[in-house]
DNA sequence: TCCGCCGAATGAGTCGTTTCAAGACCACCA
DNA sequence: TGGTGGTCTTGAAACGACTCATTCGGCGGA
């Protein structure tokens, strides 16, 4: 493969004129650029990215590392922050730890070797360990879709709180008066802040408490709301509205009330939580609250350009707090109570 | 930070030496290797991979270029190409070229840039320029979901024929003797394949060939199949079942049902392709042909590294096609054909 | 003729690692 | 004592591009 110095060659000038034509052509005169592009062109050269990297010390590529490459959630946030990446002409690798703490760490320190630029991520070690192999070599990062633990660190999420006040809200403006929370785990920060959000519309529009009859499911995933929705359709004054931590377990939700042939939205509505790409395809499009992925890809991608730019002139750190939108489709529109 | 060299001076021996610890451990004596190996601990010592590569040549790194990332298929083949090439101690970059020509041609020349080992890719010029491309820079690649154009070139693919003929042959076990073919646009290949196997399938089984209706979407998405499946509502003797050549198609014809009150799969049983993951969790779960995602990216990861490895005695170009499966859920299992 | 200036081109030095021929040291045997 | 073999270690030469102080050549003005 041709080097730098094959095209000097043939060029007949120097290695320095050739660098100078591809970085800096302003320098060099026009027929010179001339001659040596046309060898670049004949010869194929292509410059090795490895010698650019080792002079300059760093990388052009920032790493994305997220918990699940399955999720759209993530795809989003990629999206969002390769864009941002490119125009400022640096690349995005992005990489799944698969929420495992070890295939994270085996991320970081591949990140290390290949002195990527800075560090985008999700941790999926709850001891964060990960970070502290971060700070300690000095690479530079942003939290992803969680709050950074100090003002020493930029962190971009998402206002979970509120997203349970929309959805519970939307019910509630829809005549609904008893609603039902499904929620998971409740170890999961988002699903808790998602409740208390519910529960903040409720005492917002002077309803009491009971109204919302929180259930508990053991995943976060469609066999989980599968469960629950059964459940659901044991209680004997049933709910006319149901609030799902998650689209998944709203899917499992609407699988159990077709099964029982419950009408969707007539006799049961159905909230959603992160509007995944599917949650329109679902046999009833369901209303569910959308995450600005795509949002918090780029400012997290911008956060860490602004970090890292040779500009040192004021980056402050800081945590960003994106604030969630309502989706409304189908699930969640029956005709009944807009007509009391 | 450290260098090699920091750590040589450190631990009072020769920077080869310290090389030697990192690289060929047993050529140093015990001692010497922990002295070493405690300074690196100390200082902190990463070594640098465009160092690596430099002196190397080429990069420990295969590319992975796929047509859609929000496509729960490509995930998987990223999954598969991911495992086997961590296996071999290679790191996979993972792109996407969202079907876009101009932003393959993009990738294509910064993978040249970073020396890659091999390209792993779904083309997606239909002109072939991208492959002319790498042939010309002489990366070595490998085709994906797609058949090489000529025996000197390696790809993994899947007999769609084979899976048109399993999704057509399940629903005549079923008892079905009227079925709904639903393409998407003519002119791809993998559409086309699967609807002549289920042709196949009819003739195989001594069926008319007016048994299969053939209706063209226009899309490969969730409002193409709802529009489909409005059409189906509208013949006169309904067909009995539906085979669609993608499983968003298939929840789009789930959707019109659902919104006509025609129950599946009892009035019409419905059989998608390509088993997303959410196929099983649509309101009913549905019946899908899956492609073997992840065992095309191991394989043609492995076909890559072959090609590849130092050792070049006898790769051969090789061409290889896989079975896809029948997954089996309750969208075509109706109670009353196995009744009569 | 000499000086100074300007744009253009040069080429040596540098980045951090790997590799490899050569050297140092020791032990053993003849 | 000299030779031989073996184990460790060394130091210098790559790898390919970028940078920057220096040089070159030409030109105008004194």
């Amino acid at each position: 493969m041709a080097g730098i110095k094959d095209v000097a060659r043939q060029a007949g000038v120097s290695v320095g004129t050739v660098s100078n034509v591809i970085n800096r052509p302003d320098l060099v005169s026009e027929q010179t650029r001339a001659r040596v592009q046309a060898v670049i062109e004949r010869l194929g050269y292509v410059r090795s990215e490895s010698a650019r990297q080792l002079r300059a010390g760093r990388s052009r590529i920032v790493a994305l590392l997220v918990l699940d490459m399955g999720n759209p959630f993530f795809v989003d946030v990629a999206r969002g922050a390769e864009r941002a990446a490119r125009q400022a002409g640096l690349g995005v690798m992005v990489c799944n730890s698969a929420r495992s703490p070890s295939e994270e760490a085996d991320y970081i320190s591949l990140f290390a070797e290949q002195r990527v630029r800075g560090v985008l991520l999700t941790p999926a070690d709850p001891t964060g360990r990960t970070l502290d192999a971060l700070r300690r070599n000095g690479t530079p990062f942003v939290l992803v879709d969680r709050v950074a633990a100090g003002p020493a660190e930029c962190s971009v999420s998402v206002d979970d709180v509120n997203g349970g006040m929309l959805a519970a809200g939307h019910l509630i403006a829809r005549g609904h008066r008893s609603i039902a929370f499904i929620g998971g785990p409740p170890e999961l920060i988002q699903v808790r802040d998602r409740g208390a959000g519910a529960r903040a519309a409720l005492a917002e529009a002077g309803l009491p408490p009971e109204s919302l009859l929180e259930i508990s499911a053991d995943g976060m995933d469609v066999a989980a709301g599968r469960d629950a929705g059964a459940r659901l359709l044991g209680l004997a004054p049933r709910p006319t509205a149901v609030f799902c931590a998650n689209d998944l377990l709203a899917l499992g939700v609407l699988q159990a009330m077709y099964a029982a042939r419950v009408g969707v939205p007539d006799e049961l509505a159905i909230v959603g939580y992160d509007d995944i790409e599917f949650a329109a395809a679902a046999a009833v499009p369901l209303t569910s609250v959308r995450q600005p992925a795509a949002a918090m890809g780029r400012l997290a991608a911008e956060l860490l350009m602004e970090e890292t730019s040779g500009a040192d002139v004021g980056h402050r750190h800081r945590q960003v707090v994106l604030q969630p939108e309502l989706v409304v489709r189908s699930s969640s529109l029956a005709a009944w109570p807009a007509d009391r």
